[in-house]
DNA sequence: ATTTATATGATTGACTTCGATCATATAAAT
DNA sequence: ATTTATATGATCGAAGTCAATCATATAAAT
């Protein structure tokens, strides 16, 4: 029987609602939680595809909501093996009882799913990115804080005037960076307000670091960041050949390789 | 054949990477990518499941990387009738250009749901409630701020000392809370940390709003928040007559009910 | 009031997935 | 070197899911 558009309307947003909440429910699910049939519930998950509020799947659907940070996500999957073998290096610096700042980059992010799963406790950690934030909230021993500012969804970060104001409350033992690319001069990154932030907490840490896989080597990012002098590490996983090569020279207790 | 536990668990934390970036694959999807037949496949996801990384679904399974925010979006649901039509009550008092704060509760969080669906244009929001930043993050028009502080997973807000600092870097023409309970004496919550941030943002508002469906009443909480002398609106679907009864009385220009 | 359009639920056959079982290959233990 | 343990892939019957089709009831249009 034909009804009226409002009450499929309401039922299709309830099955989304549903879905927000739960993530994945099987076919039988929706149509015991609604009193429908299964064939209205296909129909209905159907529709909901097309509208994109939810991804179907064989035997039931699963919400949309949650998607997030996707674009960050694939950047993740870039030499996810050097950024995860640089992340355990980097864990070695990390002592007991420091503040712990983690830059908003993708390989930082391996460090914090490296805490994640074991190191040094109790720790203070403060980032501007909200993935790292998501990873290292609720666990034993970690107190996570993040930076005020305009939340920018789709880098999964926190940037503006304000992240600088709020950056300077607090004082790090160690700074973990990454960067776009290096070269000769210096480390760069590609955008102004990125590199401020970053600027700002490097003027109020004892340690600063920085995190590069290889792929950074010889890359070019328009807004210069700091000069080899600035920084106390690097950590990476290209050679020290190649790097020199590229007109990189550290002093050794500078260069960890990994 | 036996094979080495190594590979095994590298090519289960492949799956569980896999499904926290595409957060659902068929179970052929999984065969495919990693090489696999179905029987191991189907194990890997088994074990997984029992490890609590993924869920398993008909045919495939999810990530449970992003299952977030859980309790909080349970107390969304309840009264979400009343909390939606006082929420849309409050779009009213926001008009273009506005910088509005919203508070972390869940009868708020229906304010920025509506909010994000349409309303005034441009705004700029700020919050310290994770939840809202991502319902508002990514929408044109709307600039959304976060407070700086100590992340709680579980109630998806941001609260501390920082926090209070943070909230004085901005000038609020409106701001929108909520509360667990109301009394003749006027508004309580129950987290201290909860109240010192909600004070310190309404001495910095033009505007003080307090959004409180009818299950408040006469519900208790340890921590008071604000007398009625110190609020500008109460908005509720709360009888002026339940409400008197309670012992509270406010002048017409500063009640709204819905 | 009559007609038209469509939302729903039931049915059916094709297809897919599942769990159990088994043979086999190889790591780990002895 | 030999034995033991177990991870893997193949197979198969059972159970579940899907898309298509159809009859029907009711909203919307006339």
């Amino acid at each position: 029987m034909k009804v009226a558009y409002e009450v499929v309307k309401a039922r299709r947003d309830q099955i989304a609602q549903l879905l927000a909440e739960h993530q994945y429910l099987p076919l039988a699910e929706v149509c015991a939680r609604l009193g429908i049939s299964e064939a209205t519930a296909r129909r209905d998950l159907t529709a909901l595809e097309r509208d994109h509020a939810i991804t179907r799947t064989y035997g039931g659907a699963v919400g949309d909501y949650n998607r997030r940070f996707d674009s960050f996500r694939e950047r993740l999957a870039q030499s996810a093996d050097a950024k995860r073998r640089i992340a355990h290096a980097a864990l070695d610096l990390i002592k007991p009882r420091m503040v712990v700042y983690l830059d908003g980059g993708t390989t930082v992010h391996a460090v914090a799913d490296a805490l994640a799963t074991g190191g040094p406790r109790p720790l203070t950690v403060v980032t501007n990115n909200l993935m790292v934030a998501e990873r290292l909230s609720d666990i034993e021993g970690i107190e996570l804080n993040v930076l005020a500012g305009q939340y920018l969804r789709r880098q999964a970060v926190i940037l503006g005037a304000k992240t600088q104001t709020s950056a300077k409350l607090w004082r790090y033992d160690l700074a973990l960076f990454g960067a776009e690319a290096m070269t000769a001069r210096g480390l760069w990154n590609t955008q102004a307000d990125v590199v401020a932030v970053e600027r700002t907490v490097a003027k109020s840490t004892k340690s600063t670091v920085f995190l590069v896989d290889a792929s950074k080597l010889g890359a070019s990012a328009p807004v210069f960041l700091l000069s080899w002098t600035d920084i106390d590490k690097l950590m990476t996983d290209a050679s020290t050949d190649v790097l020199s090569h590229a007109g990189i020279v550290l002093p050794n207790r500078s260069l960890v390789t990994c």
